[in-house]
DNA sequence: CGGGTTTGACCTGCGC
DNA sequence: GCGCAGGTCAAACCCG
């Protein structure tokens, strides 16, 4: 089971988040990769996984026991600072990071030549400066390899060993100029089959059409689009990924709290497609069923009255 | 040679 | 205040 026994202990302070459009304007994204480019605000994302801004780290996640196909996938909704207001506005972001950037400012501006040299962090930073926090969110997927392919380019710029797990968390950050996308990957100590993906702030930038073995186009709309990508031995060509959205209570909104599974979801349904798990005759309230429309018209097509 | 990875050092936040 | 763990930097290294 993967439940939130591992909280990531995620944290945000959102500020500037594009303009809310949701996943479901009349040019609808159809890809993961669009959410993480902006196309989808993190409020959107939130509100459409039925998580509330206020909330604590929520982990939503399952697994399907018994069969090849074990896709997991957490959507965590990212609190703003306790302290802070619930609000993902750009300005209360400032005010928390404000002090914590002038803390940040040691006395490197009277440090020259070698000294400065040691005090890597305060390059090129000047007083009053904050680091913003991007929202992020994060998932699970049962891989063998760490790195998924998401249709854009990532430079690692770090590794740490994770206390109590023996795997090394990997830091990956956009390379796409002004950029500042970052993204956390490592794997589950309590199955090693699983890579957890954190995902930090939006893409201002197209995925890039020119990958290696155009993982645009292999992995982001598979995201969404129900295809035998699931299920089966598939579209995958170098490597074996298996990927799920799990929405969080459906049909029971706001009840479910940190942690809680939607257990009843995650099991009798069709295991050679999970993304029928969520078709919205089965699992969605009528509500619920509005917002997936808005975010995946592909999966939750209009009903007709 | 340019771009990506590795890796040790450093910084910061947080809990005690 | 101290220590720990997470996060970041950048030099060194690797590779195509």
């Amino acid at each position: 089971m993967y439940t939130s026994s591992k909280p990531l202990g995620l944290s945000s302070s959102s500020s500037t988040y594009g303009a809310p459009q949701g996943f479901g304007s009349s040019s609808s994204p159809t890809s993961f990769s669009e959410c993480l480019h902006g196309s989808m605000d993190y409020n959107s994302l939130a509100k459409a996984f039925g998580l509330s801004p206020s909330s604590s780290s929520e982990v939503f996640s399952s697994t399907t026991e018994g069969d090849q196909t074990k896709p997991i996938i957490e959507i965590e909704n990212i609190p703003a600072t306790p302290n802070s207001s619930a609000s993902f506005s750009s300005c209360e972001a400032g005010g928390d990071d404000e002090k914590k950037d002038q803390k940040q400012q040691p006395e490197s501006e009277n440090l020259d030549g070698e000294e400065c040299s040691k005090k890597v962090n305060n390059k090129g930073k000047k007083k009053g400066e904050k680091k913003e926090r991007e929202p992020r969110f994060a998932f699970m997927t049962k891989s063998e390899v760490d790195h998924l392919e998401d249709g854009y380019r990532w430079r690692k710029y770090g590794q740490k060993a994770v206390k109590n797990s023996p795997y090394p968390r990997s830091y990956y950050r956009c390379t796409t100029q002004k950029c500042k996308v970052l993204k956390r990957v490592e794997r589950s100590f309590e199955d090693p089959s699983t890579v957890i993906t954190t995902y930090e702030g939006q893409h201002n930038h197209p995925v890039p059409t020119t990958l290696r073995g155009n993982a645009a186009a292999m992995f982001a709309p598979s995201i969404l689009t129900p295809s035998p990508i699931f299920g089966g031995p598939s579209n995958y060509p170098h490597h074996h990924q298996e990927f799920l959205f799990q929405f969080p209570s459906m049909s029971n909104q706001g009840g479910g709290g940190r942690g809680a599974t939607n257990s009843a979801y995650h099991h009798q349904q069709n295991v050679n497609n999970p993304l029928q798990q969520y078709h919205p005759h089965q699992v969605a309230s009528s509500h619920d069923y509005g917002l997936l429309q808005d975010m995946f018209p592909s999966m939750f097509p209009k009903q007709e009255p």
